[in-house]
DNA sequence: CCTGCCCCATA
DNA sequence: GTATGGGGCAGGA
């Protein structure tokens, strides 16, 4: 024991920067078996499902680490199976994991070719006889972590959750969570160094662990955490109260010693295959693609192509030894086409499994919506039931039905359950009598339960921690019970869930959602509550409709919740859900909540100078065209101008009429005619006046005296937020006349807003993706972007440039974000198409790298059918492989967008996900109030300015950490002041 | 009264 | 050339 192994050197294995990943080969070989839909190669037969999502799976796990961070990335990395045959434990317990059924027929084959697949990639396949995997991973796991290495074991299995500390970490890819010592005492109820105790007591039926008899998981943990020890609990069993368990410890205590024997793990395997030699090497291409080709798996070869630089044509499919399976004969009354696989599914459909998708809608849809069979509830005992089934099952689909649309004053009417599919109730809360007006009525509707007492029932459950309550919109459902008093937690989104599965691919509304996945079509809320004129709250509705309407909306949100939810860790989305999208829902409901002062005042008096002004220049206007018509109409404006006046008409639009646009306005101005100018003038003042200073007012919330917009999540294809009821995301800062609208943004008395901006984010994004050498080297030195491009283009030098010259730059740089053509650069700095051309040649002879990325990213979407942005948020363009050569160049633009501007989103979202907690710790009592896509904006204590500066521009600015680290800095710039103007 | 179109405000 | 939301007009219900 003390003298030192003779074969150790005395350097260590692996160093304290290593990570070693440990896969645990069942667990990928079941979960590739069972989740996916059976496949067989052609033309043979052979089944290869398991094979084909075991390869996808490794890959993965070889490329980005068990997490999906940068950086996560294993440096040894191997992959351990269980060697048939007895082990020691057989020998302790001859009955060890006898209930073992015998694996599936046409799985028997794939064991030896997922061995033979592991090794094609390079990566170690270890088993030794006479030990199960878990004992070799146990082994590795504590060498490694003690040369101070990081371990992740990858594996569904329990038993190895006794490793876990904090260097050997577990990832359960089956739930796509990351096991730590917290999620090990959340399982057990003990720290890991205690989970064999524990296990020795409880048993396991799965392994055929006995245990001691009426002891279970919940009453070890209690023993254990007593007593610290099975040996000392074992020895002082006489002590124990309850007779049963005093009587059961005493006669199976050998019982528990043998299970603890059978759980402990070997931790001092003499393993064959020495540590250090599991580093990583580069993934083999040839051999890789080699077995790839042999299986049949188009899409995977495509990849590992790809990522390794092979030539794939030039492979030859490798010779693969098959064990276990015999091609059958082929039968004359099969067609061929019937044997193998089916058309495009080569595998890889194991990470969109539209066919475990189907699996799953069919299960879903096979209970009928019956909306006629839902519950109506009226009194608190029925209400109880449901929270006592609620609490059995877990999870509940919530929807809250109010008096209006907008959340900020919509009040409660009414709540809705559903437990599961076919199974949901509706409590109308504040239904009134309809006709409610002058004359009598507005009553509230007798057998309903009392809102207080229905809420106070309701909120333990709906704020229980152990209660996933699931929404589709949650923000809405959140904010309107926030207003109650109920913040509800923890939570699911169906629309969000949607939004991140299949960006682009449709809307996201439930009745879209509804359309699609369980071809049912929800009863119309126009049909409960009509449209238009005659449309009534949903307060005025009578119960039993509302009934059937509302408690339709819970049942098919939890339908539609059971199809998506295991689409996320299926299609690798799970940490885009979690970590970018379900955390803004309640960040965003504060901020919508908080609303911002607006000064009514300063808006009207703007108003009137507006109108006055315009009236003026339209006077003028009148003149200039020799009669009166409405300017604002591009149909009569285009009629005097190209009409009556013969000015040359410019462009048409799509509708084969003038355009009046402002660009050609300004062109005629530029030909020196008077009456364009003023009109470009009359619209800007009349759209200040519309769009703005009229508009706003009515947006102040007579409670609370502030507008309060709403932001969409889920509105945009790239990830962006999206602004309604007002936009406050597009209040004009351009013109000196729209800066005045921003001046009417305001803080409160004793208060200051302050403007935090990300600088030139978007190029700093691209710069870090595309790996552009000096965009990385001009923003590290923080040096004029745009005067830096025109110089590296033109030659020119930076000190003394032409302006003209830097605003060229400057479009080109704008022109590349948004998916550069020669057409639209020709059209932004008004040369011809054929300079523009030469412009973008000249530019991407600079910068290559800009036209491999977009390149690049072309090739990509048009293979995917979507783009991912740095943080693997996806945008979809399902038409992008149409034939209209228009509409295809269309959607590549948009594709080459969409990563840039969507990592730019992902980066903001990270920073208000975290920057309550932030300003929180702080002690700082700032508290945002509005997004802009690269601006947030606070309100806060006129004596907290300048630390709550610091702390905002640090979060914002190390925003990617930890998760990412970009290879340019982020440049947040922020300023305090009375108002929006002022503070920007 | 609803819808599509045009135009325009922002990043 | 990308991404939005919204106002006013005009035509068809």
């Amino acid at each position: 024991m003390i003298a030192p192994m003779p074969n150790q050197s005395t350097a260590p294995a692996l160093t304290p920067n290593d990570h070693l990943i440990l896969v645990d080969g069942s667990t990928f070989i079941f979960r590739a078996y069972h989740a996916l839909p059976p496949l067989t190669r052609k033309p043979d037969g052979l089944p290869v499902g398991a094979v084909s999502g075991f390869c996808n799976m490794l890959w993965k796990m070889i490329q980005q680490g068990p997490t999906k961070e940068p950086g996560d990335e294993a440096t040894h990395f191997a992959v351990i199976f269980d060697k048939s045959g007895d082990t020691f434990r057989n020998e302790i317990y001859p009955d060890y994991k006898g209930h073992r059924p015998d694996a599936p027929e046409d799985l028997i084959p794939q064991f030896g070719l997922i061995r033979e697949a592991t090794r094609a990639f390079g990566v170690p396949a270890l088993e030794q006889q006479g030990y199960e995997a878990d004992d070799l991973i146990a082994t590795y796991a504590r060498q490694a972590a003690a040369c101070g290495a990081r371990v992740t074991i990858v594996s569904g299995d329990k038993d190895l959750m006794q490793l876990v500390n904090e260097r050997i970490g577990m990832v359960d890819t089956m739930k796509n969570k990351l096991i730590g010592p917290e999620e090990v005492f959340e399982k057990f109820g003990v720290t890991p160094d205690k989970v064999v105790e524990v296990q020795s007591l409880a048993g396991d039926s799965v392994d055929n662990v006995p245990g001691v008899p009426g002891i279970g998981l919940k009453t070890a943990a209690l023993l254990i955490n007593e007593f610290g020890t099975l040996e000392t609990l074992l020895e002082q069993a006489d002590t124990i109260k309850q007779k049963k368990r005093r009587e059961n410890l005493i006669e199976f205590a050998d019982q528990a010693r043998i299970s603890k024997q059978l759980v402990q793990l070997k931790e001092d395997v003499p393993v064959e295959v020495p540590l250090e030699d599991l580093s990583i090497v580069d993934v083999d291409g040839p051999s890789a693609l080699g077995f790839l080709k042999a299986m049949g798996f188009t899409t995977l070869t495509r990849k590992v192509a790809e990522i390794t630089a092979t030539d794939a044509e030039a492979i030859e499919p490798a010779d693969v030894p098959i064990v276990g399976w015999e091609p059958a004969t082929p039968s004359e009354d099969i067609p061929a086409d019937k044997l193998g696989a089916t058309g495009g599914n080569d595998g890889n459909t194991a990470w969109t499994p539209s066919a475990l998708v189907e699996a799953k809608k069919a299960e879903i849809t096979s209970i009928s919506i019956d909306s006629s069979a839902y519950e109506m509830i009226s009194d608190a005992t029925s209400l109880k039931a449901w929270i006592e089934e609620i609490h059995e099952i877990g999870h509940v689909a919530v929807d809250t039905e109010t008096s209006a649309l907008n959340a900020m004053q919509a009040d409660l009417v009414g709540v809705s359950l559903a437990t599961r599919p076919g199974k949901a109730c509706y409590i109308p809360l504040a239904h009134v009598e309809g006709e409610g007006d002058l004359l009598g009525g507005g009553d509230l509707v007798p057998g309903q339960l009392q809102m207080a007492e229905a809420l106070e029932i309701l909120k333990p459950m709906l704020e229980d921690p152990a209660i996933l309550k699931i929404a589709q919109n949650m923000k809405y459902d959140w904010l309107v019970l926030s207003r109650y008093g109920i913040e509800m937690t923890p939570f699911d989104d169906t629309m969000l869930l949607s939004y991140v599965l299949d960006a682009g691919v449709g809307g996201n509304g439930m009745d879209e959602l509804a359309e699609r996945w369980l071809d049912h079509t929800p009863i119309p809320f126009k049909e409960v509550c009509g449209s238009g004129r005659n449309m009534i709250t949903f307060d005025k509705v009578p119960l039993d409709k509302a009934t059937a309407y509302a408690a339709e909306d819970a049942d098919v949100t939890l339908r539609l919740w059971h199809i998506l939810k295991p689409r996320l860790a299926a299609e690798g989305l799970a940490h885009v859900y979690e970590r970018l999208e379900r955390p803004m829902v309640d960040t965003l409901a504060r901020m919508e909540r908080r609303g911002v002062s607006v000064d009514r005042q300063m808006l009207s008096r703007l108003s009137g100078d507006f109108a006055q002004s315009a009236a003026a220049v339209e006077s003028e206007i009148f003149e200039l065209a020799g009669e009166n018509f409405n300017i604002g109409s591009p149909k009569q404006l285009g009629e005097i101008l190209f009409g009556k006046m013969g000015l040359p008409g410019g462009k048409k639009t799509k509708t084969g009429a003038w355009s009046t646009s402002a660009s050609v306005l300004e062109d005629l101005a530029a030909q020196g005619h008077e009456l364009p100018t003023k009109i470009v003038e009359w619209r800007q003042l009349s759209k200040l006046k519309s769009t703005y200073t009229d508009a706003l007012p009515n947006y102040i919330n007579p409670q609370t005296n502030r507008v309060h917009t709403s932001f969409s999540l889920a509105a945009t294809t790239t990830g962006r937020l999206s602004s309604s009821e007002p936009n406050i995301q597009n209040i004009p800062i351009r013109t000196e006349a729209g800066r005045k609208i921003r001046k009417a943004f305001v803080a409160d008395k004793g208060k200051k807003l302050i403007s935090a901006d990300y600088s030139q984010i978007e190029l700093r994004v691209l710069a870090h993706m595309a790996d552009i050498p000096q965009l990385k080297k001009a923003f590290a030195e923080d040096l004029d972007i745009h005067a830096m491009t025109a110089s590296e283009m033109f030659g020119v030098p930076i000190e003394g440039m032409d302006p003209t010259v830097r605003r060229q730059a400057k479009a080109i740089n704008f022109g590349i974000i948004y998916g550069i053509s020669a057409f639209g650069l020709a059209n932004q700095l008004g040369i011809s198409r054929g300079e523009a051309g030469d412009y973008i040649k000249t530019y991407f002879k600079r910068f290559p790298g800009i036209q491999e990325y977009m390149e690049e990213t072309k090739k990509f979407v048009h293979a995917n059918g979507y783009v991912e942005t740095i943080f693997g948020r996806r945008a979809h363009y399902p038409d992008v492989n149409t034939k209209n050569p228009n509409m295809r160049q269309f959607y590549e633009r948009a594709a080459i967008n969409a990563p840039i501007q969507g990592s730019a989103a992902d980066i903001i979202r990270r920073a208000m996900v975290r920057m309550d907690a932030v300003l929180q710790q702080s002690h700082l009592d700032a508290q945002m109030l509005l997004q802009v896509h690269d601006e947030l904006i606070f309100e806060l204590p006129e004596d907290q300015v300048d630390e709550t500066k610091k702390i905002v521009i640090s979060t914002m600015e190390q925003a990617t950490e930890p998760a990412l680290t970009l290879s340019v800095p982020l440049k947040v710039e922020a300023k305090a002041a009375n108002n929006w103007d002022e503070a920007h």
